[in-house]
DNA sequence: CTGAAAGCGCTTACAG
DNA sequence: CTGAAAGCGCTTACAG
């Protein structure tokens, strides 16, 4: 390898100055056609790297985004950064993921990182607890926050996400026009906007029928795979058993029928139940999962958007944006009442 | 806001030089307790950000570990991750996430970032078709690279991943036990190690138990939950229909089982499914599955261990340290052999 | 169209 | 224990 190739490297050796290099590789109109061609071909062959530090150092934009939620592994943020990464993409912004596992020091920790590297810009999906102040800090400091998923009050940026209300009361509705009046709602907690105002879409729905809210159907907590299947010995224990169950995401749901079978009653069969979400499993499971579509890819999309327009130099606001959700029944929540 | 603060603002204000302040906030021993007290308050109250691009420029050391799989998504990679992110973050290296969903260009992409941010080392699950040669750039330009889960022959450096053919040998043996005669293999690539090894596993405890392999029970392709699924419908028009599946991984026994079930065929009662990898899913599944427990845990975190041992300035040396796998019996496996 | 020079914000010998 | 100065590898006015 020998020594390091740098841009005076090439520059010495063509007899040229590190300017006109510069330029030539950033293909800069100044530099002639010829000029450029001979630069470029001999920062090929010599295996320049071009040092995005020093670069950046110089000009302070980083090309890096961060991008940090409660864990990437679970399929509705999936689907969301896929849609992130795919437009970040595009402007050859490099994207670095982190989980917080709600867990606000990781987070701290995250956005500090993202500080120091001098990212361009942030999109969060922020963990529970997290205080306006956070996001101005970050703002403050030149690196432009959007929101995704969940919104923090009084931060003054953006934030895109599904209409939660709305799609829960479609689903419980849903359920109600199946003939069900005793509905248990399974998942989510008071600490998260998601889970207050998925809890309010199910309450409101169940108002809107004129049937009385039961707190002892309502079980919250589970939003994992894993805790959905636990949820389903609670539910067994559950004084006149709902004869359907909404539950605070499709994870929860698909744990908690693997659950609700063990347990011998049979989705879909002797018990309806519905998720939310709607990520690819859903169709595919076994009874198929009748869900609500969250708009994940658009909501991603247009969070990047959104970002990338920021760091055009568009000046922040703070807004919240509904996505509307939309309601895909399956076989899961269609049985005789009872 | 104002301006921004930097080491020599600090200096200024308290009319120090860079050099004194910057050994301070490292904790240089070298620096007078009080001074770096008072020097550690006024960078507290001013808001001060450490510029890592700065020092990375000078020391050539950026913090920054690249990790880079097919696809965060998957659990079985979730698992590695885990072990990686909790290994690194004890060291308090950043680490900076990428999916190349097996797209060689993707991958080089991501390679060629982290020669630029001028990273300290990658660990990576190679995208198939990645030759030797991609490895030996990175490794020349100073970035070490540790491999998981797959190898790549030639390239000079230290991989991790479970023992496939041992793990694969002991699930269709397992099958065998239990009375089968007749065990299809689904799911699964010739393109990758992962895939080649798991069927050769399979082929050995067939052969050592004198049963043929035969050509039409080994389905190739599936390697996702969707796919498992779609293959559902292949393996009901195979001849002689098997009365046992084993599975490239839990995800394609996963989407097979929901498949069957909705061909009317149930898991674990009319017919053996077998998955591998073991994760969190299975155990809770309906019926639980039977799988191979692929030690992902140990994984991540031997190959994190080497990688800091690199960054330490231990030498590379090719050799592929392979992770002895587990048997778990469940109740998908267990049915009476037809 | 090309070059000389300053500067981004750190760290690191070196000197005192 | 503290300071003055050079340098990491780029880019950007500015001059010619």
């Amino acid at each position: 390898m020998g020594q390091k190739v740098k841009l005076s490297t090439i520059a010495e050796k063509l007899g040229l100055s590190t300017a006109t290099v510069s330029l030539a590789l950033r293909d800069s109109p100044l530099v002639a056609e010829v000029t450029r061609e001979r630069i470029k071909e001999e920062a090929r062959s010599s295996g320049y790297i071009y040092n995005r530090r020093a670069a950046s150092l110089r000009t302070s934009k980083s090309g890096i985004v961060g991008v940090c939620v409660h864990d990437i592994m679970n399929p509705f943020y999936g689907e969301i950064l896929k849609s992130v990464e795919n437009e970040l993409d595009r402007q050859r912004q490099t994207f670095v993921l982190c989980n917080h596992y709600d867990d606000l020091s990781k987070q701290r920790a995250f956005v500090d990182t993202m500080l120091q590297l001098g990212a361009d810009g942030l999109i969060m999906s922020p963990a529970i607890g997290t205080p306006a102040s956070d996001i101005h800090l970050a703002e403050e400091n030149d690196l432009p926050v959007t929101l995704i998923a969940r919104t923090v009050a009084g931060a003054g940026v953006r934030s895109f996400q599904g209409d939660d209300v709305y799609g829960m009361r479609l689903v419980t509705r849903h359920l109600i026009e199946e003939g069900h009046q005793r509905i248990a709602l399974i998942g989510g907690t008071d600490l998260t906007s998601t889970g207050r105002d998925r809890e309010e879409g199910y309450r409101r729905a169940l108002a809107e029928a004129g049937i009385a809210y039961r707190e002892e159907w309502r079980i919250k907590g589970p939003r994992s795979r894993h805790s959905g299947f636990d949820a389903a010995a609670t539910f067994m224990t559950l004084p006149d058993r709902p004869s359907a169950i909404v539950c605070f995401s499709d994870l929860v749901a698909l744990g908690l029928m693997y659950g609700l079978s063990r347990a011998g009653l049979r989705p879909g069969v002797d018990i309806a139940v519905c998720g939310y979400d709607d990520i690819d499993e859903a169709a595919i499971a076994m009874p198929p999962l009748t869900t609500v579509s969250n708009g994940q890819g658009e909501v991603g999309q247009r969070a990047a958007d959104a970002l990338l327009a920021r760091l055009r130099g568009e000046r922040a606001e703070e807004r919240v944006e509904l996505i509307r959700p939309e309601l895909k029944v399956r076989r899961s929540s269609l049985i005789h009442a009872n």
